[in-house]
DNA sequence: TTGACGAGACACCAAATGGTGTCATATAAT
DNA sequence: ATTATATGACACCATTTGGTGTCTCGTCAA
């Protein structure tokens, strides 16, 4: 149904805080073209783009080009990896399963 | 309960697959010495133990020496910002909301 | 007590990262 | 027609990153 190119790593592309705020923004509306979108930062727009380039090439983002300007709008759809992954790692930190824990050692005994 | 001394991003901590591969290693063992762990990797044990130092900052991972080797342990509750920031944005893949936004739309013409 | 083993602490290096500024070009507005 | 806006495409730069090798020092074993 949706073609990979994932060209970067998606846990490489949220690593950095400046396109976690992108992300967040674009969560916020539907389309934002780019000088909006680095008018929200103090960096350059040249920065910004780059950004915006490595959340496209995770899939995170896309983009549309209306007039002389390049719209973006997110896609979170590849966050759905790093979900899987933390899922995998949350009965380590469950208080249940610490207590489930307690309980088969009690047993054990 | 538990001080955060948190010194690295843990965003940033899981971003390199060697280090996610460390973190899947230690879930599956209680304490691992450096030296078993760098038996994993084709690189060589500095490069572990500086991966493994950037969990440490993290709070991902913790050591104590034992004789004359350095054993880790995973600490996974770190991940739960991870768990945390990604739920956010669950609701923008989940087909169930997709389908709940259309009947939304068609209920405000 | 003499090695061998495990690891810390460097110094070092190439490549990637995250910024900058500038130039060219297409589009919109006056 | 002219000017302002939005962006892409570069070239450039300092710092960080992810690896290497070497030296030294505890610790365990023979």
């Amino acid at each position: 149904m949706s073609e990979d190119h994932q060209l970067r790593d998606v846990f490489d592309a949220i690593a950095d805080p400046t396109r976690r705020r992108l992300i967040h923004l674009l969560a916020e509306a539907e389309e934002i073209p780019l000088h909006e979108l680095t008018a929200q930062f103090q960096m350059g727009r040249t920065a910004v783009s780059k950004h915006l380039t490595i959340l496209k090439e995770a899939g995170l983002v896309l983009d549309r080009k209306v007039g002389r300007e390049t719209r973006f709008r997110l896609n979170a759809s590849p966050l759905r990896e790093i979900q899987d992954w933390v899922a995998f790692y949350s009965k380590f930190w469950s208080t249940n399963l610490l207590r489930l824990n307690q309980l088969l050692e009690e047993e054990e005994e």
